[in-house]
This record gives structure tokens, sequence and C-alpha cells, in this order.
DNA sequence: GTACTTCTGTGGTCTGTCCACAGTGGGCTA
DNA sequence: TAGCCCACTGTGGACAGACCACAGAAGTAC
């Protein structure tokens, strides 16, 4: 085993210790070199792991908020992920389709079902009604799009999907952006979408779960029967 | 932006532009930090997080095996960050269970729908009948019953679900074992999820997804709630 | 009491060195 | 000539030591 995946394994076994918390810092580089007997490198290259992991946040300084202090952020490290598999080629757009499917509809079942906080159900809203303006950019307007897409999805309170889907986040988007490029009448279809987001969310407000989940369902294949992505 | 984070921009941009393929080698460590301008420290680095999100292999020694090797393992990445997240205690178990719900119930219907090789097939109910060998110990029994999860879902032909629940093996395969302890009669459930899984690839082999996803629903939040798991 | 300066601890980075490893090819031996 | 052995070479793995930038904390001057 080599030096840097000892490092990880201690770290990993502390953590499922308990031995560091939420918000607190582990040991400095090297402290934690000297204590296990290895050089700095050694350790940086652990901790580097765990911060494209999402495990940890490095800063420099002094002071409390400097070193590397334990976070929170499942979707930093399966977002980088994904990202990075979908950079290299090897998973197809359909794969990618069909997993926001399954992914989201469950999400925006459960959302249906536990969604009580009327703030959170406006910030929704209000990303429909950004992809509503005028004149919008395809950029922009897919922009929001997510933006709404991962806000429904956090209702559900999962947050592996949650984290899933953020890490899905970029690959989504740079399908989307191609498929409007070859709708027809994109301004007709944008205007669809968001009414589709409308009526997402207003099922989610009177928990209709499986009325959220259908439009859901409809909404994330239909976009994609009509862009024509599965023809390649 | 910090040195191994535009070493690790670099690569993606190389991987996404198709500059290497999957098989092929990345410039050995000393080149690429000449041709970038970086130290090898740096460099190091991004190729570790390379490593550790299941994008390159690294070998040492010389020929053609050696050097960081690209390779294609979208579970590596996904499964470290999830097992890590489950270790230091921000992703609950009930998270796991839902996800799997979510993804398997998709798959085992995809899988319904598509399957026509038998040898596949038979590949599922061997593991099936691997998990009901009598006197078989605990961990054991989970992992046939884990092959015979991922080999099943594997049969639905989705890369990217496959990728995501194989990362989430480890974390299945402990909660389960957990759960199992915690059953009064063991010998007896563990009979009865062998004949769950009769049941699902039966329902799979007469191409009868929506049967088989509902059964699969019920599998895994059956155990669930007999193991106890959500009371915490 | 306030504002400035210095100190200290932190990660970020680089240089240089040595080691272990594995394939390659030349040279030696039978 | 055929086969084997061994040095060579390129690779990642690891380490020591140094210096820098940064940010908070402590001390000091006014």
């Amino acid at each position: 085993m080599r030096t840097h995946e000892r490092v990880l394994a201690r770290i990993e076994t502390g953590l499922s210790a308990g031995k560091w918390s939420i918000g607190e810092r582990l040991p400095a580089e090297r402290a934690l070199a000297e204590e296990l007997g290895v050089s700095r490198p050694s350790v940086r290259e652990a901790i580097r792991i765990l911060e494209a992991m999402g495990i940890v946040r490095t800063a420099v300084g002094s002071g409390p908020s400097a070193g590397a202090t334990l976070i929170d952020r499942p979707a930093a490290g399966l977002g980088a992920a994904v990202r990075l598999h979908v950079a290299s080629g090897t998973l197809p757009v359909s794969d990618v389709v069909r997993t926001r499917v399954l992914l989201e509809a469950g999400a925006v079942r459960d959302a249906a079902a536990r969604v009580t906080d009327d703030a959170a159900l406006a910030r929704v809203r209000a990303h429909v009604e950004a992809m509503a303006a005028p004149d919008l950019d395809v950029t922009a307007f897919v922009e929001h799009d997510q933006d709404f897409h991962i806000e429904l999805v956090r209702l559900g309170g999962n947050q592996l999907v949650e984290a899933i889907l953020s890490g899905m986040r970029a690959a989504v988007a740079s399908y989307v952006v191609t498929g409007a490029d070859a709708v027809e009448a994109w301004p007709r279809t944008a205007a669809r979408l968001c009414a589709e987001h409308r009526a997402i969310v207003d099922a989610v407000a009177r928990h209709d779960g499986a009325e959220a989940e259908r439009l859901m369902r409809e909404h994330i294949e239909g976009f994609y029967r009509e862009a024509g992505l599965g023809e390649h």
C-alpha cells in the first residue's frame, strides 16, 4: 500500500470513529506527517484526494478558518467524478438522461410529500420566472433551468440524490444547449418548458407526488425526444 | 487558481478534446511538469486526483504498462466519494437506501425490456444460488447479494447507473451487514431474501418490467424496514 | 483606546535527491 | 548459435529541506 493511501486510510478511520466533526479542522500537514511518520508531500496527496471528494476544504493563513476544515459537500466529489468521465467521453447522453429521469422523478415525489416551506418553494418559482424572461440567450436559459432542477431536487431532502444530480449538472447543461440549438422553433419550446416547470411546482405545492413525478418524467424525456438527441 | 488545479484543467481539456483515448498513457510526470512549467509534486497531486476519480491507473516500472494509463472506471471515483461521505457521517443510510430504490427499480425495468441474453440471466441466477448455500456467514452472503444486484443492474444497460450503484456497493454492504445482525431470525430472513431475488429474476426473464420494478422496490425497502435501520 | 507592526502558524510551491520497480537490450557462456 | 544473465533506462514513489504568501493574533507605540 502506498504511503498516501495509508494516510488516507488513517484519516478515514478517524472520520468513521467520529474523531472530528463537521466544521472542525484536521491536524496541520506537518503535524500529521510527523504523527504518521511520513513526509509532508504524502500527507498533501491524501488531503488533495479528500478535497477533491468534497470532504475537506483547505485554506492558507492562520486562525480558525485556516487549514483543512471538514465540510459537507458530497456534490463536489460526485460531481467531479461524473464530469471527468463525461469529459473522457465514455458516458453516453442517453444514460445521463435516463439517470436524471429516475432520480428527479423520485426526488420530486419526495418533495411533494414533505415540502412545507413556502420560502423554499418561492425560490424554486423564482428560477422559473428567471427562465421566462424575454430575449434570454440559450446559455443563460439553461443555467436557470439547471438552478430550477437542482433547487427542486433539494426539496426532496435526499443529499445523495442531490449530490449526484449536482455532479451531472455540467453534463446536463451541455446536452440541453446542444438540443436547444437543434430545435426548430426555440422560443415556443422555451415557453413550453417554462409552463411545464410551473406545472411541476404546482403539483409539488399541492402535495400531489404522483402527478409531479409523471410531469417531471414527461418534461425530461419530452425535451430529449423533441431535440432529437437520441438519434445518434 | 492553484498549480495542481491548473494541471488538472489542462489534462481535462485534453481529455475532452480526445487527445488521449482509453488504454493510452499520459506523458510521464517529469515531462508533464516541464511542459506545463510546474514542479513534479504539483503534477503528482493532479494525477492523484485523477486516480482517485477512476480516470487513470498508475504503475511503476518501464514498458507499455508503466505510467499513468487512462482507464474507464466511473465506479471507482463515485464509490470512493460515497464511501468517504458515509464514513464522515454526513450521508444518512436512509438516503443511500432511497437512492438504491430509485436507481435499481429503474434499472430492473430497463433490464426486463431489453434482456435477451440467457447467459447473462444465468450469471445472475448463479449469484442467487450462491447466496442460498447453507451455513454461509453473513459477510459472504452479503457479498453474493451485492454481486447479484450489480449484475442485475448491468442488464439494464445504463453505465452511469451501474457506476453509481457500484460506487455505493461498499456503503450498501456495510449497512446490510449491520442490519442482518439486528434481525431476530436471520436464517429465515436470508431465505426470504433469496426467494425475492428469484422472483425478481423471473419477472425480468418474462419481460414483466412493472412487476420486476415493484418487487425490487419492495425487496430493498422491506429489508431496510425489517432490520430497523431507519430508527436512528 | 486605537492604530500600526511584528510574530506565528498555516497551506502552496519548488528543488534536488534517492529508491524500487519492470521492461529492454547487450554481452557472456555453454 | 541459442539461451541466459545482468546492467541500463525510464517510470512512479518517497523524502528532506527550503522559501513564499497569507491571515489572524499578539505586542507595541502613540
